[in-house]
DNA sequence: CTGTTAGCGCATTCAA
DNA sequence: TTGAATGCGCTAACAG
């Protein structure tokens, strides 16, 4: 019998609809006889309860969506692969949207939760519109990025211990004249990096100079862009650190065509651990976050959150790591001078 | 008022239930004047029909399952954009699924849509498990990839051609003798590809060599394993046509390490054109597939497809480019040896 | 512990 | 052209 209802169960085992529910639902509010008998009509059925029709009666959707910033960001796959996995392990579905750089975008999919197309959401952007965040929000987990001013479940990382950890690792190497390429100075991350940046150097006893950093917007381009800052400024570095993989890319190649050598003239450590830093030229040390595990953790927060089981709001922080390859080695005794 | 619902509207109306409903689904089946009252009725209660509701009632459910062959790969990202772009806009939601290398995978999802779980599915692996392809099959429309057995909308591209036109590039450049690493070869666009690159070949009046075609699985480490393996085998070759930009960038590494330039040296053309493409070291001279809009055609597709509009079965091709950058150069007259 | 009853919000018969 | 009535499949009060 395919599709069956819960009425044809009931009637199978001789119970009522009402009896059926609870045995699948809530089995220790049923005789342990009982129990065996619609069990076995369901079995014998082949009955799977529609779940349209549960959440419907439930008024939840089962559906969660992952809100990030840039949906073409190859990023956001891993903490996708990560919230699909848990999400279909525990009948969820996951919805990935696209915020753009656009407030309106983030609005229509807060109000998608509003309007019960959807039970919660997990972001990933830095910001929420204000008319938005002045409202009651839905239910919402933010994941590795920051809403200052909005008490939410959390999962993190420490972005300042990691760029602590970036820069430390060249001081280790013997650098002292270590350039930064920051994010967007809007997103929290992008600011605590550079924080641990300076930190790692005060700690060291180097005194930080302010035309060693260049801020980028985390693309390709203002990897290169920052390369030719920094040199134009007439600075003199053996290192950078680039807040992300695709500006520590842009600045290997922009590098390159300089006439400088990666590592040998320069290293380079990046952050993300995306893909392509593994297989690039050369392989690029850079900062992992556990990326899947991350997408897994928030939508187990997601879940407790809207079964109401979290007792307060919930912060995780997540280990960060160096990934050390051969885009960073040990300082030469004499110093290259830019050009 | 905040999500009022039919009933209200209807009140506030003066009419029926089933009236506001007709008013709002079909316009034609009720007078002008009613009409008018329903309408500003709605539009003074902000009524917004439960989308739940009206999926219910409907026996829909608004979601359509975009199956891809692996979720980590950046590939399938901007096809996700488009697909996400044109059912967010038709009141469809699009949930990515995993199939991993796993027929049980692509059996759930198949199953998801059997339990009403989601109305359709945009496959985009090569392949159905056997017992899934016995049943009948629901709502599917194939992208990119080719069910040999079963007659499907399909959108595609012409992969015999795209690889004639790849090979095509290099005989242009001057280049004769031209290495193959393709793909898995229980895919059709592998084994299309092949046949194109072959094609090329002889057209041109070369003699294809089977020493020069080494099979690949897409990985990045599979381009690594195929210069070796090509070069160890003793073969001459000036360029090599790679049937995706992984295995691509995976080949230029590997013959970086032998000390092999690359366009000098050894000329190489991809398949994708991936975001890291272009901004590789070099970059890379590729085949170009409209990901996002093939994206949004099979959205369109599998929306023609629910609503039953289809006058038999689409079958759609998506036109390739061949996108030159600085991977590829004109042959040098005394041919390299390889060591 | 179990059955009866009453909807969730809407679209669609069937009459009028 | 419209309204009354029905039910999609299920869960949750409320009695018993």
């Amino acid at each position: 019998m395919r599709g069956a209802n819960i009425r044809q169960v009931a009637e199978l085992a001789g119970v009522s609809t009402a009896t059926v529910s609870r045995a699948l639902t809530q089995p220790d509010r049923v005789a342990e006889s009982t129990r065996a008998k619609v069990l076995e009509a369901v079995r014998a059925s082949g009955f799977v309860p529609n779940r349209q029709a549960v959440d419907f009666r439930r008024q939840a959707t089962g559906n969660v969506v992952l809100l990030v910033r840039d949906i073409s960001n190859p990023f956001y796959l891993d903490i996708y692969g990560g919230v699909e996995e848990h999400a279909f392990a525990n009948g969820y579905r996951v919805l990935m949207g696209d915020a753009g750089a656009d407030d309106a975008r983030v609005g229509r999919y807060v109000e998608m939760v509003r309007n019960r197309q959807a039970d919660g959401l997990i972001l990933m952007t830095g910001w929420l519109p204000a008319e938005t965040a002045a409202g009651p929000l839905p239910p919402m987990v933010v994941a590795l990025e920051q809403l200052p001013d909005l008490d939410l479940p959390t999962i993190a990382i420490d972005n300042r211990k990691a760029g602590h950890l970036a820069v430390q690792h060249l001081i280790g190497l013997g650098h002292r004249s270590i350039a930064h390429i920051t994010g967007p100075m809007n997103l929290v991350m992008s600011r605590e990096r550079e924080a641990g940046y300076l930190a790692a150097l005060t700690d060291a006893g180097i005194e930080p100079q302010p035309q060693l950093i260049f801020h980028g917007n985390f693309h390709y381009s203002s990897g290169q862009a920052g390369i030719r800052a920094l040199v134009g400024r007439g600075g003199t570095f053996t290192a950078v650190f680039a807040a992300n993989d695709e500006m520590a890319l842009g600045a290997v190649n922009e590098l390159r065509g300089l006439g400088l050598r990666v590592p040998q003239d320069v290293s380079i450590v990046g952050f993300d651990d995306l893909v392509f830093a593994e297989s690039s030229d050369p392989p690029l040390t850079t900062i992992r976050q556990p990326r899947r595990a991350i997408g897994t953790e928030s939508m187990r927060m997601m879940i407790s959150l809207l079964s109401g089981q979290s007792a307060g709001v919930e912060r995780i922080e997540a280990r960060v790591e160096l990934i050390e390859r051969a885009s960073t080695a040990r300082a030469k005794t004499a110093r290259h001078r830019s050009p």
